[in-house]
DNA sequence: GTCCTAAATTTTTTT
DNA sequence: AATTTAGGAC
């Protein structure tokens, strides 16, 4: 076999060394490189050793990371199979997979090993999974099902599951493994906590079930591959010989499993590039260690380091604001961020008196930014948490102002998708009984707890699945009749099923099933008013599966990527998303509402983990602000409904720490702040200043000698809320009303201020007189 | 075994 | 406040 002149010639055996296939110098001014800064440029030809490059929010990540792919397949130092490129959520993968292709065509098909931690720890483990006792079709397992199987556990080891619920113990196991940890290398004092230190046991019992249920949970995914390649050194030295080059992106979200793995893989050729930003850190909570950036040196001997520091996306008011607010965390790599984009406008810093209050103001900005001729598309509203959507999404419906929510709740969650699901997986691998369990009995065939119990005593004695089970329970008289008759031929239907999938494409046999099964027929029959658009979900379940090829692929990819594919249309919307769900992302105006004590920072992360919790929350705002490009507003309210009653608020200290002269304080002047404070802000500036000092504000610090971390209920503000929302009369039985939300509609009870509404589209809901008008 | 009512829980962020 | 879960009645 000779080398071709195709540098993206795909027809390589992926084992060859590096030394057959001697670089090919490039010419200095290739264009993909004359469009890089010097840093970044240093970054991308930096190709022998361990390179971390430090990229603070838009200078071009991005860039730097595919450029460098593109940079190594254009030398021909490693073919497309030799390159392992990592990154943390699947939205980055795709990106990155997309941008390659812009740059260097159809040899991206060729990177078989670019995805995310999860999805090539899959891959792996899928390969070698006799090597660790599954097969290679193991079930993931979601949240959800691992929270049962826990349960599981817990009852059969006579846990009391009042005083340690499943989900609690859930949190722990995630964060073992999170930290590598096996059963025997959780220490001692981590295990006490939890059902008087019997957390190690459940732990093992819960491993030893998976084994049998031939499945996986997410954090098993790394840490099975951990044990692969300490026990078996051989299947280890053969990745580290392949993966010549390997790429890390968003290192600083990495955790401990995701960097052991990392390191082991990258002994190999020890030509790692990780790149990350510690400022942009926002998933401690789920295991990262800021930790694994800032050793990256000591791990990795000789590695060179890339600062990027210029920044082609904000304005340098923007980029000003972001950096003085970031300087007040202690534990920082350090970089100074700056640009060469022209002056812009200063960020906007709003109060207003409620939730409801915040929600307009953005509509009316955001009307006035579309008289000014801007896009939706161009505008983003980012919450700390999901709640705060929602009087958004009120706000924008009553405007029409179309709007997309990024993250919302998904698809693959649904109930009725998830029983399908579950159909789909037991004919696919036969021990899921996690799924078996969901749909014996759904459409209800008479089958129940009593049923279910057999079959487990069953399963347990005769050391087969649940389905197992049901075989051979179908041949005894241990069920009544009626049940033994139904369940023969709930096994008789999956054998048949299973046969099709044989010969029958998978969505062919997905069509089948629902129609089979009676899934479909039992939405039919529903006369619930949503029992329509969860007909619809199932149809569009179908409909998703032809993007695959086959039923593996599809499995895998809800087990993993857990969204729906994207709909098509990329109408002029708003886009409204969490922090988290942002990072990565850029648009030029970004309003960031909720900057109050307790929601953000959270008060839950600083009571967790006190200060490294509040940096992180720092860092969260730090990664909000560095999303704009032109201009950015920043909001905070009086009042907040939290569990359904008011909570006032006082404004979150980052506002505090936001350098002055590059900000703009405006008051609202409808929101009551103005009748505290001695005048509008716009003659001035000790105004808003002046708000803080408003009766009410200043009560609150006294109540509790002002602790900012907990927001003070007071007492004395009851009548101001009272007036904030005018009593509305009672309506009438029969009355047509309107509904932001719900549209139209006819009152069929009255509950003092609830109200019971048939509406003409969604059907009978309760809701609270001051959410409708006559209509 | 199914259906209804009462109580508990939820609001962080996600692979 | 709204949704999910548990327990009890039928």
């Amino acid at each position: 076999m000779s080398i071709s002149d195709d540098p993206f010639d795909l027809g390589r055996e992926p084992d060859e060394s590096p030394s057959e296939r001697p670089g090919v110098p490039v010419r200095a001014d290739a264009p993909y490189l004359r469009a890089l800064n010097d840093k970044q440029r240093e970054a991308v030809e930096a190709m022998d050793g361990p390179v971390l490059v430090l990229a603070g929010a838009g200078t071009g990540k991005t860039r730097v990371l595919t450029t460098r792919l593109a940079h190594i397949l254009a030398t021909r130092r490693a073919w497309p199979g030799q390159i392992l490129a990592v990154t943390f959520t699947n939205k980055a993968a795709r990106e990155m997979r997309e941008r390659i292709g812009a740059l260097i065509g159809g040899v991206v098909e060729g990177m078989q090993w670019l995805g995310t931690f999860h999805s090539l720890g899959a891959k792996i483990l899928r390969r070698h999974a006799e090597l660790v006792g599954l097969k290679s079709n193991f079930t993931i397992l979601d949240t959800d099902d691992q929270i049962r199987l826990i349960k599981q556990v817990m009852q059969a080891e006579n846990i009391d599951e009042k005083r340690w619920p499943a989900r609690v113990f859930a949190a722990i196991l995630d964060r073992w493994k999170n930290r590598g940890w096996s059963p025997e290398k959780v220490p001692a004092s981590e295990a006490e906590g939890f059902a008087r230190g019997r957390g190690i046991e459940i732990y093992k019992l819960y491993q030893q079930r998976l084994k049998t249920l031939n499945a996986a949970d997410f954090g098993d995914l790394l840490l099975e591959n951990l044990r692969l390649f300490q026990d078996h050194p051989d299947v280890l030295a053969d990745y580290q010989r392949r993966f010549v080059y390997m790429l890390v992106d968003e290192y600083q979200d990495t955790n401990v499993a995701q960097y052991l793995w990392l390191r082991l893989l990258a002994q190999g050729h020890k030509n790692i590039c990780c790149v990350g930003d510690d400022d942009q850190s926002i998933y401690g909570w789920r295991g990262a260690e800021v930790d694994n950036i800032l050793r990256f040196e000591k791990d990795f001997p000789g590695a060179k380091v890339i600062r990027l520091e210029q920044n082609y996306r904000s304005t340098p008011e923007i980029l000003g604001v972001a950096s003085g607010l970031i300087s007040a965390n202690a534990g920082r790599l350090g970089k100074t961020l700056w640009t060469e984009a022209d002056k812009g406008e200063p960020v906007t810093v709003m109060g207003a008196w409620d939730s409801e209050t915040e929600a307009r103001l953005v509509g009316d900005e955001i009307e006035a930014l579309q008289s000014k001729g801007r896009k939706l598309a161009e505008i983003a509203i980012l919450v700390r948490a999901s709640f705060q959507m929602r009087e958004f999404e009120e706000r924008f419906l009553t405007l029409g102002i179309n709007y997309r929510v990024i993250g919302g709740p998904r698809f693959y969650e649904r109930m009725e998708v998830r029983d399908a699901l579950a159909y789909l997986r037991v004919i696919y691998q036969e021990d899921d009984d996690l799924a078996f369990e969901r749909i014996f009995n759904k459409p209800k065939r008479g089958l129940g707890d009593k049923a279910l119990l057999t079959l487990q005593t069953t399963a347990r004695s005769q050391g087969t699945s649940l389905m197992g089970a049901a075989r051979s329970l179908s041949a005894t008289d241990e069920l009544p009749a009626k049940a033994r008759t139904v369940l023969a031929q709930l096994v008789q239907s999956f054998d048949r099923w299973r046969t099709a999938a044989a010969s029958l494409n998978h969505v062919d046999l997905a069509e089948m099933v629902l129609d089979e099964s009676g899934l479909t027929d039992m939405w039919q029959n529903d006369r619930s008013p949503d029992a329509p658009s969860r007909l619809e979900n199932l149809k569009e379940l179908v409909r998703s599966m032809e993007d695959f090829e086959t039923l593996a692929g599809f499995l895998e990819h809800v087990s993993l990527v857990m969204e729906a594919t994207e709909e098509a249309g990329d109408n002029d919307k708003v886009t409204l998303m969490t922090l988290h769900a942002a990072k990565g992302l850029e648009f030029p105006i970004v309003f960031l509402p909720g900057w109050e004590e307790g929601l953000f920072p959270s008060q839950r992360t600083m009571d967790e983990n006190g200060i490294a919790g509040l940096e992180e929350e720092r860092r969260l705002a730090y990664v909000g602000l560095t999303r704009a490009k032109e201009k950015a507003f920043i909001l905070f309210v009086a009042n907040r409904r939290t569990h359904g009653s008011w909570q006032s608020a006082i404004p979150s200290r980052f506002i505090d720490e936001l350098p002055e002269s590059m900000i703009e304080r405006r008051m609202d002047e409808h929101s009551g702040f103005s009748t505290f404070g001695t005048g509008s802000r716009f003659d001035g500036q000790e105004s808003f200043t002046s708000a803080y000092e408003s009766p009410g504000w200043r009560r609150a610090r006294a109540a509790g000698g002002f602790d900012p971390r907990r927001p003070v209920t007071i007492d004395e503000n009851a009548e101001l809320v009272a007036t904030s929302d005018p009593r509305v009369a009672s309506y009438a039985i029969g009355e047509r009303v309107f509904h932001d939300k719900f549209g139209y509609g006819r009152v069929r009870r009255v509950d003092g201020n609830k109200l019971t509404v048939e509406f003409d589209t969604t059907g009978e809901k309760r809701v609270i007189d001051s959410f409708v008008k006559r209509a």
